[in-house]
Formats: structure tokens, C-alpha cells, sequence
RNA sequence: GCGGACGUGGCGAAACCGGUAGACGCAGCGGACUUAAAAUCCGUUUCUGCAAAGAGUGCGGGUUCAAGUCCCGCCGUCCGCACCA
């Protein structure tokens, strides 16, 4: 019997498929009334080669692409690149490849592995964000947006690096530094550009709730980060009425416990009054130099500087309460400035305690006694009844804020308002690689867009990247252009837009990936959106799900698509990673091992260095290698830390040799960085293609995450072997789908093979639905577990059966495995492609138990089991389950009170 | 600090509506085949116990004929946000 040969036999359906041209998306009129299914991963970023862990989001979504074409859908599974970004402009920083070269060949060399793992997809639809027919679209859409006033300009701080002369994203600062030059951060005020996702807030919020095939996770992400909340924005009149200060307050109820207002350090009137007190400037140029990380803000202490400034209270003119600028109000929040009523908020009362000021409490807690309630070291935050309030008196929170709202209008002092977290989309980039903005800026004429016959704005090929800064700024020719409306020298702006624009709308682009007049046409986007489900990781559960969610919205007004709800993704699932154990080791390229120590710093001797991924170093014996090491339990360990390490010795262990020492410990995330990639192309070389799609979809749930093992993999290699030795040597006589069953098969073997692979259709079914990939592995291993178990019996209606239920097998596994079952589909006789053909119908009748099995329990104990016809009346099966010998012993001698009847499921007799 | 999720054998995990806890896979153990090994196949595998039986889903309570599942209180792990007024 020929062993399975992935190596010839995958390449050979995937061309086989690709000729076929089966993976090809319907048009709708070639589609007729098929429904439409748009199936869709994030797309990668082109980045290099991608690895086995890459291939588990693409495996889940190929999965479900290929069973919902075979149940008769009309499947859209397209595939593109994300293809500007920071690491191609790194790359020709380092090693001077221009970034679009780097880029395009990284496209061909992905694209390549992703055809070895067999994907069903349309690749006629494949698109690439950097290249100008991708990015004129969104150019134009720029500009269209600009025009509806979702664009906007304005000041804005960044993170300058001032020896890169750069801006850089938040990510990119380390330590309030800057990740590649090591130069202190600068805060600069920059003009940008700003997509205006505010005008949706509200709507970005509330729709969240239909979204109902999203994760509650994702949903609350974005709720939180939306951040919506309700409240009043009124002003506080200076004691001398010159100026006024606005405030933002989720509690106006509490005004009447208010003792002071604070202003962020960066807050105009702080800077105005910095001017003239040396002590403001210090204190506003000490909050700025404080960091914003969690541990900090932690441990930060509340501080303040008295003003001098005194503002009257909205509700009694001759209330003056002092004015502070204070290190805990944020100016990038509702209006930079706050009222403190510190009986009701932690920070204030802090803040009072420690400047000596009031704190009366406003809010009873209920049942608390007016008389003796008293606020000391802690706030009351909840809610209560108003007291020593005026006119809020014995009002609840909610009637408190209400009436307040009422008062601070009627007296023209605020109005009621919605604040949110979200702030709008700075989307200019100093960067090369990416879309480039379509505006010219004229001395005379301000602003100008470049006419849409003038598109797409290219970016320069010979772009130089050996000095810091944007390229595109300093770039001797391209940015000088006459200004399109008065003709005078004027200059392109030089930014480019954030990526995240790119994969905002690009899933819309995939309905017509090839219009060069439009970014898609609205009926074909109108046919194919949403995407039925979308799959990615869960880092992107805010922003790019969140900007996808804007700019469809977006489009919708501007007239570029009718999709009324402005939902991009009706269903979405977010995938865990694959994981893997790390080994890391240093390289010890050095005269000796004691040299290699000296160099990397670790200390003298015939030592292995160790080093874990915190940066802890252990020092170890030459006689440690090859053996368990328990980290911790040595005088360089850390306590507590108990994980086992192997230290393994890959080098030659004399002197003056170089190799490399390494640790095999944790099990993390599959990434280059980590090295513990396991290279795609080798494995599909060695195990094939299906054994990788079958094993990351295997063993864990698919939205955590799956380790991936030597032993796991030989077990999804077992599986495909198992599978094909069953079609070899028993698949010759499979029925044809409408064949009917001969004699027989309807009782013994024959019908408990049927039943098996009846229901199998079912369930395996049902688990795709709901994403279930690990279940539906299971429910094959059992398939095939009894198809092996009967492996002797011989007659006619068995092997009949059995020929059937591998026929079904192969349906089954199709859309994890289909060059397998492609090779099994051929060998049981069966016509066409198993990858065209319809989701096998189950026989209900096969499906249906005639029969359970219950479990009789003896006060709430297992004790014996009775088989009973299904739906057997309650009284039969009491009497039945009362007569079983094994339930005799335990109910001799005592009352049988009660017996619980649960038809089809469970006998429960109560006795004492 | 706020919000959320989770906690089941040696391991990854199943258990759909409260109804036989541990399907399926990995690892282990025993066996067959083989000169031997690998591969393959068969059996076995929650724990204690020779067995009968008992215990068992992080810990402590509760509701119920019946709880991994529901309720209350703890403990632990992970994720998101973070001085958000």
C-alpha cells in the first residue's frame, strides 16, 4: 500500500484547483439567487516570511470560506497585502533597499507560502495598499471626506525626537526616549491632520449593541474607550469678572461641597499667569517632566499651586473658592479644568487634605445618619441624598444632576453635555512610506487640494534615506509644485497619512479590486458588505476595528457606498496566536567560553551564562549542561521563581570553540524576535500543508492560544495517514451521493457505521457554524475511530456503509485538509472535486437515537443504567429503573420518597 | 485603582437548557509485529483502594431530587483602561 505523498500530491490539487479556477468569487448576476458569503482575515503586513503560526488565522478562515461555498453560498475570500509601513523604511535605512523594492518582493515571497497551505482564495483580488491604484482611491476619498468636514486641521502635541527629526508614535518611545537615537522626547506642537471620528461618537457607541456577532469583549473595548459620559460644562466668573473658567463635571450635584477648581499644569491660564510667577513655571515644568506610566502615576502624589486667582461659585455670587493648578487634571480631557468637591471624589479629598482644604460632605449614603456622618480618609462615591445643598436638599444623585443642570442654565453659567475619551484621528505622518496627502500649500491661496485629475500624488522614486527626517521634506524637487488655482510656487505637504487609513477601507476595496475610475462600485460593495466574518487578532480590537467602523460610516455619507447601518464586519472572531517554547541562547563567538563571558560582561570562568527574558543572569557550571535546572532555588536566582529550565550545550565543549548556549523555558508567542518560529515552508516540505492547517485548528479552542509541539504535530501527521490507509484499503466500493442503501444496512454494524458518520455530518457542521474548529477535529478522530474499530467485518451492506462513511469523512475534513481529502474524494470514485461539491444531507433518520441510555441514580449517586426506546413514557421507565438489580442494594431498607423522571435524560430515586 | 474574562486528570481540553464529569488529542504504562529499533497496530490510563467502595471540576458556604454549570463570600491567573473629573 503506497504511503501518503503530501509532497506530490498537494501541489498537484492546488494547481488542479487554481485551473479549475474554483476559489473565483461569482459575480452577482453569475450567482442568481446563491446568497453571498464574505469571508475575511486581516490582512498581513509584508513584513517577509510568514511561519506556522501565522497560518492558524488563515486555516480558521478558510475552514469556514470552503464549508459555506459547499452549503451553497457564493463565497468572497480574498487576500492583500497591508503594505505601507515603518519596517520597509527601516529596511532602507539599514541596508539601503528603497522600501517599495523591499516591500514588492516581500509581497511575492509571502504570497508564495500562502499558496503552499492550500487557501481557497480569490487571488484575482489581490491588492496592495502602496501601490498608487490602491491609494488614488483613498486620495480622493481624502478629499471627499475633506469637503464634508470629517477632515480637519489643527495644533497638535507630538513626541518629537529632535536628533532623528522625527515625530514619533507613542510606541516608539521608550523610557522617554526615543527608540532608535536614544535622544530625550520633545513635546512639539505640530499643524496635523485629523479624521473627525467625534462626529461619531454617539453612533459608535450605541451601534455596538447590534453587533451581536462580535465578541462582548471587543465591544466593551471600544465602549471604554469611547469612554461617553454624561454631565454639565459650566463656568466659574473670576472675583473680579475678566475672565471665565470652564469646567467639566459628571457630578454637578455636588456643587455644593465644592472647595476648589484646579487647572491642568498646561492649562492657558496656568501659562498665562507662568509668565509672571516664576514658581507657576517651575511647578508646570515639573508635571511636564514627570512620567505618565502606570507605576508612576501610581505612586505620584497629588499637587497643586495656589494661583492667587479667586472665582465665584455659579450657584451664590459671594462664594469665592481658591484656584490651583494642579498635577492630576489632564488637559487633554473635557476642558482641562476642574471644580474639587472632595467629599465625593478620592482625588480631591487627597488634594484637600494636603492643602488644608474644606471637605463637606454633600451626599448621605443611605441609611447613614446626618447628625454623625462624617468624611475622613475615604470619599463617598456612590450615589445617596443631597444634604447641605440649598435648594438640592434631600434630592437623590440622579434628581440632584438633573435640578443642577436645570439651575446652571437657567443662570446662563453651563449646560448639560456628553463628554467622550475618544479624541479625533491624528493622521499625519513624517514618514515616506505611506499615502501621500493630496494637498498643495499656497502662500496665497492657503490650502489647496490637488485636483482629482491630478491624481494620484505618487511618491518619489528616488527618495534618499540616509539622513534623519522625512524624505519627502527634503527632497530636492518633489515637493515644489505651482499652485493649482493661482499658478504661483507653492509646496505639496509632506506628511503622509497614518497606515491605519489603509486598512480602514480595504475590505470595501476587494468587492472591486480592479475600478480605476472609483474606490469600488457602490452596487457591487452594496451586494458583498458587510463581511459576513472577519478574523484577526484581538490587539486590533480598538483601533483598526474601530477606524474600519468610522470609515465606512464615513463613505456612507459622502455618497461612496449605501450601507445604512455603517457596520463594516456583521461577524467577528478574534483568534488566540500560536505558541511555542523559546530557546534563546547567547552566541558565543569568542575565543573561549571565559572570553565570550568577559565580552558579553557576565563575569570570569569556565561559566555558561544564562540568560532569561527579564535580563536575569544565571551563572552555571560546565556540569549543568544536559541536566534540569531549578532557576531560583540558588543564591543568583530570584525567590519565588519556580519554572525548570534545560540547559542544553549545542556547542563543542572544549575551550575555543564558538556555539551557542541555550535554555529551553517559557512558551510564548510564535515570533521572529523570540526565534522560536517554526519556518513554514520546511514544515510543509516535511509533514505537508494539511498537517499544519489540522494541528493549529486541533487540541485548543480557537480564540486561545495553541502550543505548538513536536508531538502534537506527529499526531495530526497519525491522523492524515490513518485517514488514508482507511480510503486505500477500504474505499474502492464507495456509493455515489444518490445511491440507496442495500439490504442490511439498516441494523447491526452497517447501521452503527451509518449513524456514526451521519451524525458526524451534523456535528462537524454545526461546530463550524460556531467556530468550534477543535470539536469538529474531535468529532473526526471518533469518525474515524469507528470506521477503523469494524475494520474486519466483510459484508456486503458493511462495506457499503463503510465506503459511504469515508465518503462522508472526506466531506468532512475537506475544508481542513483538502488536499487529503481531494486525494481520498478521487480515490473512492467520486465525480468532480470534493472542494466543489455540496455539504453532504444528513439522514435524519440515522441521526435521530431510537434509543438512550440512563443513568439511574440513587439520591443523586450513579448506580446502574437503563436503555429505554426514546420518549419512553415517565411511569415505564420509573418502574423500569425501581426493578434494576444494581439499584436494589441501595434502596433495601429504606423509603423510596420521590423519583425524579427527566424523560431522556435522567432517573433519580430519592429514598431515606 | 476601575472594568472584564477565566480557574476541570501528568498536559491541551470536552461536557449545548442544571441531568452519567473527563469526549478527542498528547504524554505515560502493558502487549503484538520485528534479530533489534523506528514506524504501525491492539489494550489501558482522574485519584485512593486488591476489591467492594469512596473522593473529585481553585477554596468556603447556599439553592436544588440533582451543581463544573445558578447564588453569596474568598483566593489565584490573564486581558483591557488608567489621575477621564
Amino acid at each position: 500500500m503506497p504511503r501518503y505523498n503530501h509532497r506530490d500530491i498537494e501541489p498537484k490539487w492546488r494547481k488542479a484547483w487554481a485551473g479549475a479556477r474554483l476559489h473565483r468569487a461569482l459575480t452577482p448576476v453569475e450567482a442568481g439567487d446563491k446568497p453571498k458569503y464574505y469571508m475575511l482575515e486581516m490582512f498581513p503586513y509584508p513584513s517577509g516570511r510568514i511561519h506556522v503560526g501565522h497560518s492558524r488565522n488563515y486555516a480558521m478562515g478558510d475552514v469556514v470560506a470552503r464549508y459555506k461555498r459547499a452549503k451553497g453560498f457564493n463565497v468572497l475570500h480574498p487576500m492583500g497585502w497591508d503594505a505601507f509601513g515603518l519596517p520597509a523604511e527601516n529596511a532602507a535605512i539599514e541596508r539601503g533597499v528603497h522600501p517599495g523594492k523591499w516591500t514588492e518582493e516581500n509581497i511575492v515571497a509571502m504570497k508564495q507560502q500562502l499558496e503552499l497551505l492550500g487557501l481557497a482564495i480569490d487571488w484575482d483580488r489581490e491588492i496592495a495598499t502602496c501601490r498608487p491604484d490602491y491609494y488614488k482611491h483613498q486620495q480622493a476619498m481624502f478629499l471627499a471626506f475633506l469637503k464634508n468636514d470629517l477632515i480637519f486641521r489643527k495644533k497638535a502635541k507630538v513626541n518629537w525626537d529632535p536628533v532623528d527629526n522625527t515625530v514619533l508614535a507613542n510606541e516608539q518611545v521608550v523610557d522617554g526616549k526615543g527608540w532608535r537615537s536614544g535622544a530625550p522626547v520633545e513635546q512639539r506642537e505640530l499643524e496635523q491632520w485629523f479624521f473627525r471620528v467625534t462626529a461619531y461618537a454617539d453612533d459608535l457607541v450605541d451601534a455596538l449593541t447590534k453587533l451581536e456577532r462580535w465578541p462582548d469583549k471587543v465591544r466593551l473595548m471600544q465602549t471604554n474607550w469611547i469612554g461617553r459620559s454624561q454631565g454639565a460644562r459650566f463656568r466659574f466668573e473670576t472675583e473680579d469678572g475678566a475672565e471665565k473658567i470652564e469646567v467639566f463635571s459628571t457630578r454637578p450635584d455636588t456643587l455644593f461641597g465644592a472647595s476648589f477648581v484646579a487647572l491642568a499644569p498646561d492649562h492657558p491660564i496656568t501659562k498665562r499667569i507662568a509668565e509672571s510667577r516664576k514658581d507657576v513655571a517651575d511647578f508646570a515644568a515639573h508635571c511636564a517632566s514627570l512620567g505618565t506610566s502606570e507605576a508612576e502615576i501610581e505612586k505620584a502624589e497629588k499637587l497643586g499651586i495656589d494661583l492667587g486667582l479667586r472665582v465665584r461659585h455659579p450657584f451664590d455670587p459671594d462664594w469665592l473658592l481658591p484656584v490651583y493648578a494642579a498635577n492630576f487634571v489632564l488637559s487633554t480631557y473635557g476642558t482641562g479644568a476642574i471644580f474639587g468637591s472632595p467629599a465625593g471624589d478620592q482625588r480631591d479629598l487627597d488634594f484637600a487634605h494636603k492643602y488644608g482644604l474644606q471637605f463637606v460632605p454633600v451626599v448621605l449614603p443611605p441609611g447613614a445618619d446626618p447628625a454623625t456622618y462624617a468624611v475622613d480618609d475615604e470619599a463617598y462615591t456612590d450615589d445617596g441624598t443631597l444634604y447641605n445643598s440649598r435648594f438640592l436638599d434631600g434630592l437623590s444623585t440622579d434628581d440632584g444632576i438633573a435640578r443642577a443642570i436645570e439651575e446652571l442654565e437657567k443662570r446662563g453659567a453651563g449646560e448639560g453635555t456628553t463628554q467622550y475619551r475618544l479624541r479625533d484621528w491624528g493622521v499625519s505622518r513624517q514618514r515616506y512610506w505611506g499615502c501621500p496627502i493630496p494637498i498643495i500649500h499656497c502662500d496665497a491661496c492657503g490650502l489647496v487640494p490637488v485636483p482629482e485629475k491630478d491624481l494620484p500624488v505618487t511618491l518619489p522614486e528616488d527618495a534618499t534615506f540616509d539622513r534623519p527626517g522625512n524624505p519627502l521634506a527634503h527632497h530636492p524637487k518633489w515637493k515644489h509644485v505651482p499652485c493649482p488655482t493661482c499658478g504661483k510656487p507653492a509646496t505639496r505637504e509632506t506628511d503622509t497619512l497614518d497606515t491605519f487609513v489603509d486598512s480602514s477601507w480595504y475590505f470595501a476595496r476587494f468587492t472591486d479590486p480592479k475600478n480605476a475610475d472609483k474606490p469600488f462600485d457602490p452596487a457591487l460593495a452594496k451586494y458583498w458588505l458587510p463581511v459576513d466574518q472577519y478574523v484577526g487578532g484581538v490587539e486590533h480590537a480598538v483601533l483598526h476595528l474601530l477606524y474600519a467602523r468610522f470609515f465606512t460610516r464615513a463613505m456612507r455619507d459622502c455618497g461612496y457606498l449605501d450601507l445604512p447601518d455603517g457596520e463594516p464586519f456583521a461577524g467577528l472572531f478574534t483568534q488566540g496566536m500560536v505558541t511555542h517554547e523559546i530557546k534563546k541562547g547567547l552566541e558565543l563567538v569568542a575565543p573561549s567560553i571565559a572570553e565570550a563571558n568577559r565580552k558579553l560582561g557576565f563575569g570570569e570562568g569556565r561559566f555558561y551564562s544564562l540568560v532569561k527574558p527579564a535580563g536575569l543572569v544565571e551563572y552555571l557550571d560546565i556540569s549543568a549542561v544536559g541536566n534540569y535546572i531549578q532557576v531560583g532555588d540558588d543564591d543568583s536566582g530570584e525567590a519565588g521563581d519556580d519554572n525548570v529550565y534545560r540547559v542544553v550545550w549545542l556547542g563543542p565543549e572544549e575551550e575555543g570553540a564558538a556555539g551557542t548556549a541555550s535554555w529551553t523555558g517559557p512558551i510564548e508567542k510564535m515570533s521572529k524576535s523570540k526565534k522560536n518560529v517554526v519556518d513554514l515552508d520546511a514544515f510543509v516540505t516535511d509533514f505537508g500543508a494539511d498537517v499544519a492547517r489540522w494541528f493549529v485548528l486541533s487540541d485548543s479552542p480557537p480564540e486561545r492560544d495553541v502550543e505548538w509541539t513536536a508531538s502534537g504535530v506527529e499526531g495530526s501527521w497519525r491522523f492524515v495517514g490513518r485517514v488514508w490507509a482507511a480510503v486505500e484499503s477500504h474505499g474502492q466500493h464507495a456509493p455515489k451521493p444518490d445511491e440507496k442503501p442495500p439490504v442490511g444496512a439498516d441494523q447491526g454494524v452497517a447501521l452503527e457505521i451509518r449513524q456514526a458518520a451521519h451524525r458526524a455530518v451534523v456535528a462537524v457542521g454545526e461546530d463550524i457554524e460556531h467556530f468550534r474548529f477543535n470539536r469538529a477535529v474531535a468529532r473526526a478522530y471518533e469518525l474515524v475511530n469507528v470506521i477503523r474499530k469494524q475494520d474486519g467485518a466483510n459484508d456486503a451492506a458493511t462495506v457499503w456503509a463503510r465506503g459511504e462513511a469515508l465518503r462522508l469523512l472526506t466531506q468532512i475534513i475537506c475544508p481542513f485538509m483538502p488536499h487529503l481529502a481531494e486525494e481520498c474524494w478521487q480515490t473512492l470514485g467520486q465525480d468532480g472535486f470534493v472542494t466543489a461539491a455540496p455539504w453532504p444531507v444528513a439522514d435524519s433518520g440515522l441521526v435521530a437515537e431510537n434509543t438512550v441510555t440512563l443513568p439511574v441514580q440513587v439520591n443523586g449517586k450513579r448506580r446502574a443504567e437503563i436503555t429505554v426506546a426514546k420518549g419512553s413514557p415517565e411511569a415505564e421507565v420509573r418502574a423500569a429503573a425501581l426493578a434494576h438489580a444494581d439499584v436494589a442494594p441501595f434502596t433495601d431498607g429504606k423509603t423510596v420518597s420521590k423519583v425524579v423522571v427527566v424523560t431522556d435524560r435522567i432517573v433519580n430515586i430519592v429514598a431515606q
